[in-house]
Formats: structure tokens, sequence, C-alpha cells
RNA sequence: GGCCCUAUCGUCUAACGGUUAGGACACAGGCUUUUCAAGCCUGGAACCAGGGUUCGAUUCCCUGUAGGGUCACCA
């Protein structure tokens, strides 16, 4: 059987993550079987549907890798196939015009005439791939309305048309869509469409176990790409949200989720997002970047105002990549509480920060000061590196006490409790600056 | 409220009747160390409750409880 599942998203917000699972899910399950996914945009509302979000849709897709093999096919440009099946179904006495009574107190938006489904009040019975089998009593469905006119045909009646057009053979959607089903197995019998398969997803939940929404913070994926995460940490975690392989392997590319994916695996319960969890993938992927990918990819994060050349941060963010997490972290590091805040101009700091809390001797803190400005000021600007500034100043520390110089080195360097070590702080700040503020502090000290 | 779905550490999960209930994130402690991270090591932490079925239930069945989803002329 040649499997073909369809993602189709309505373009009426910004593609959040959950739904960006359930494409992924579509995704990996065809590939898995060699099969096709179709990707549809359902644009009936046309109130609120809107070209931008169908951009971000597709842009958010593509930024995770995740392609289709059919389409896109727009709702909006297929309203005379629509059309046919609507009168069909009404030659055929499945559906009928009806005339509605205004009930007092009710929306004025309502038309006098809909066209609504001959509900046949049946139970309807289906077996879901990761449930089991599921029953409904469509009575209460009542006769449901299809479409607003012959024109305008409404949400189940182009979905149940569409998947049987496009061929879909597995219908993979959020657990939201389950009461959708029957109504819509009504309609495909009415028109004389097979039965697809279903598979109903847990939902993605928030922290206090609701359904995932917007008023839970970030849930776009393109939150997440400005926020500095990769699109392969994302796709991983998502991946395995409500789905696993079965071992304790996690960290998976594109290629080995194909190959493992399977449907049995799929979890049915909710899962909750942990945005730590996701975070460490990101920070996985994150190492496995060369020094050379991780700084271009990290520059454009950075605000404006700290940019300065490439070759300056080619050199510098190598230095400072087990700091961060994600690509954003880069950027806060330049901040006023982050590790490389003193990057930005002179730091002020009291004189006492200067002095190693295990001996605290001012006098001997600056005789070190002097030593260590005497060691690098013969080293040629040339060798300024963090291993080469380190050997210079060894010894020494070793001698003294490694707290007794580092520390009031570092400090001297970048005026910060938290910081590089002040190996790597020199190298980022350079010979010039370095014997600058090595200066500064013993005039301080000196007071 | 009706209908539907779900139930293992705080979180994501493994277990397909017999295990000291495993792993990961997070957390705690330790090591390393000039600070903060990172890294390494160690540790605490779970079968929703009650009935059955069975020699034996986390696992199968029922009930309860809890949580969630859905009830449009939106999708």
């Amino acid at each position: 059987m040649n499997i073909i599942t369809r993602f189709p998203p309505s373009p009426t917000g910004y593609l959040h993550i959950g739904r960006a699972r359930t494409a992924l899910f579509n995704f990996l399950f065809a590939r898995h079987h060699g099969g096709k996914m179709v990707f549809r945009i359902e644009d009936t509302d046309k109130e609120r549907s809107k070209k931008e979000y169908e951009q971000d849709i597709i842009d958010s897709l593509s930024w995770m890798n995740i392609s289709h093999d059919d389409g896109p096919y727009r709702q909006s440009e297929r309203n005379a196939v629509y059309k046919k099946y609507i009168e069909k179904l009404i030659k055929d006495g499945c559906a009928y015009v009806s005339k509605e009574i205004p009930e007092a107190g009710e929306e004025e938006k309502k038309r006098s005439e809909v066209i609504r489904f001959r509900n046949p009040n049946k139970k309807i019975e289906f077996e879901d791939l990761i449930r089991g089998k599921i029953e409904f009593d469509t009575t209460e469905l009542g006769d449901f309305v299809i479409a607003r006119s012959i024109d305008e045909p409404l949400y189940h009646l182009t979905v149940v048309i569409d998947d049987f057009e496009m061929k879909v053979t597995h219908i993979i959607r959020g657990d939201d869509g389950i009461s959708n089903t029957p109504r819509q197995i009504l309609i495909q019998e009415g028109i004389g469409a097979p039965r697809p398969v279903y598979a109903h997803l847990p939902l993605i939940l928030a922290k206090d176990k609701s359904k995932l929404s917007g008023r839970h913070g970030a849930v776009s994926v393109m939150e997440y790409r400005n926020d500095g995460f990769m699109p392969e940490a994302l796709t991983n975690y998502l991946a395995l949200l409500g789905w696993n392989p079965g071992t304790d392997k996690e960290i998976f590319t594109m290629e080995e989720l194909i190959k493992e994916f399977s449907i049995e695996k799929i979890q049915k319960s909710g899962a909750i997002f942990d945005l730590e969890k996701l975070r460490w993938f990101n920070r996985e992927y994150l190492m496995k970047l060369d020094d050379k990918q991780f700084t271009d990819m990290a520059i454009p994060y950075l605000p404006e105002w700290l940019r300065g050349t490439s070759a300056e941060w080619q050199r510098m963010l190598p230095l400072v990549r087990d700091k961060v997490h994600t690509f954003r972290d880069v950027a806060m590091l330049f901040q006023e509480k982050g590790d490389l805040h003193f990057t930005a101009g002179n730091p002020a700091y009291p004189s006492s920060l200067l002095l190693w809390k295990k001996e605290p001797d001012a006098m001997a803190a600056k005789a070190h000061l002097e030593h260590v400005r005497t060691l690098l000021g013969d080293l040629d600007e040339a060798s300024f590196a963090p291993e080469t500034i380190k050997d210079t100043l060894w010894a020494y520390a070793e001698e003294k006490g490694r707290g007794n110089v580092l520390w009031p080195l570092r400090v001297a360097l970048t005026g910060q409790e938290k910081s590089p070590d002040p190996f790597i702080s020199a190298a980022i700040l350079g010979k010039e600056e370095t014997l600058k503020r090595i200066d500064n502090a013993i005039s301080i000290i000196s007071k």
C-alpha cells in the first residue's frame, strides 16, 4: 500500500510547536514507509486567514527541514470542486438546503439559509492506530452545517473531499480532532469515499497541563528560531515528545528519525513541553558545530551595537562556547550581568574586589599584578592567545598561589565576580587593553 | 454538564504477568578549579485508589478519583 499522509494547517496564526510536531510525525511516517505527504492550506475562512500566516507556516516547516511531496494546495482555489460535491450530496438526498429560523438573541451574522448534512443518526465505530477502538453515537450531532451556501463550504466538508481527492491514506492529527472524526466519517460515507486510517496524537501540554497555546509564552516555531535554537534540536526534541524509539538513544538526525519512527511507539497521554530539556538538546547540537560554524551562526543574534568585525568574533566567541545553551545566550553574555559585559568598556569595581578572599593582602596583590604586567608586557601582540598567556603566567601563579595571582588579575581585567578565566579574558581584550586595565587596577589598589 | 480520551520519579519516558521498576532532563552532594559555567562521579525521587482475574499484577478487566479534549454558519 502506498502511504499518503497530509499536513493541512489553516493560516489563521503562526505555526506553533504542537502543529509542527504533527507535521513532523506525518512527514516521518510517510518517509519511513516510502510514501508521500500532502501539504494543504485550509483557508476557507476568509475572515481569519492571512497571507502572512501562510508564509510563516511555509518558512517554519522549511526551517525545520520538513518537506512535502504534493502541494501546496489552497482550499480557497478549489471551490469548483467542493461545489460539485455539494450539488451531488443534495441530489442524493444526503444534504439539503435548510431554512433557518433565527432564534431570539442569536447572532446577526447567521444566514437565513445554509446547507446541512442529513444525519443518518447511527453509531460510528473506528479503529484508531494509537488508541484502538473508539465509538460515537452521532445522533447528538444533529443535521450539522456543511456549507454556508453552495459556494461557501465549511471545514468538515472540505477536509473530507480533499483527503479523498488527494488519496490520503493516513490521517495523523492532534487528539483534539477525535471528536471531529465521526462527523467526517459520515460525510465520507455520503460522498462514497473510503475511510482512511486514523491516528490521534496526544497533545503537547503547557506546565499547567492544559493545551499549549499563545498565553503560555513562546509557542511558535519562529520564536524558537529567534531565541537562538537550532532546527535540528527543536525537531529532535519534538520527535521525542510523545514518541520514543524504545531504546535509550536520544540524539537523532532526521535520517535516523525517519528510519526509527513507528506509530506503535507513540504515547497515549499528553506531554508537557519542557523548555529546559529543549535547551539541553540545543546545547548538544551546539557542541557538534566547529568554531567557525558556531560563530557564523551566533553573530546574527548579537545586538547591532556590539557587533564588531567578523574577524574579531571569530576570535572571541569560540572562547566562551561552553557558557551557552542557545545563540540567544551568547548575546546575553554581553548584557549587564553577563560574563562578557566587561568587553563593553572599562569596568568600575571597588578595590576590595581585587583581593582574593583566602589571602586578602593588598600589598601582595599589587605586587602580583605588577609582576604579571611585566610578564605580559614581554609577550608580543601576535601570541596574545589564551594558551600562551597561561604558559607565561602559570609558573608564577603556581609559586605564589593560583588564587593569589589569578583572582586579582581576573578582576583587574573584568571587574566582575563571574567571568571567563583571566587567560581567556586577557586574550579577548588584547594586549594593549589588558595592560591598560592592569595598570588601572594597580593604581586603584594603591589608594 | 453531555460525549470522548488519558493515568510510572517534578518533567519526558522504558517495562509488552515474575525486574533491587531502567534511562534522560531538572534537582542535591562531591570532585575539578582563580570566579561562574562546563565536565566527571554519586545520590534522592514514581507504578492514582479500591475491587476482581491469576500461583503471581505497574502490566489484563471493572468501578471510583483526577486531569485533559470537544461540544460554531472556526479550522
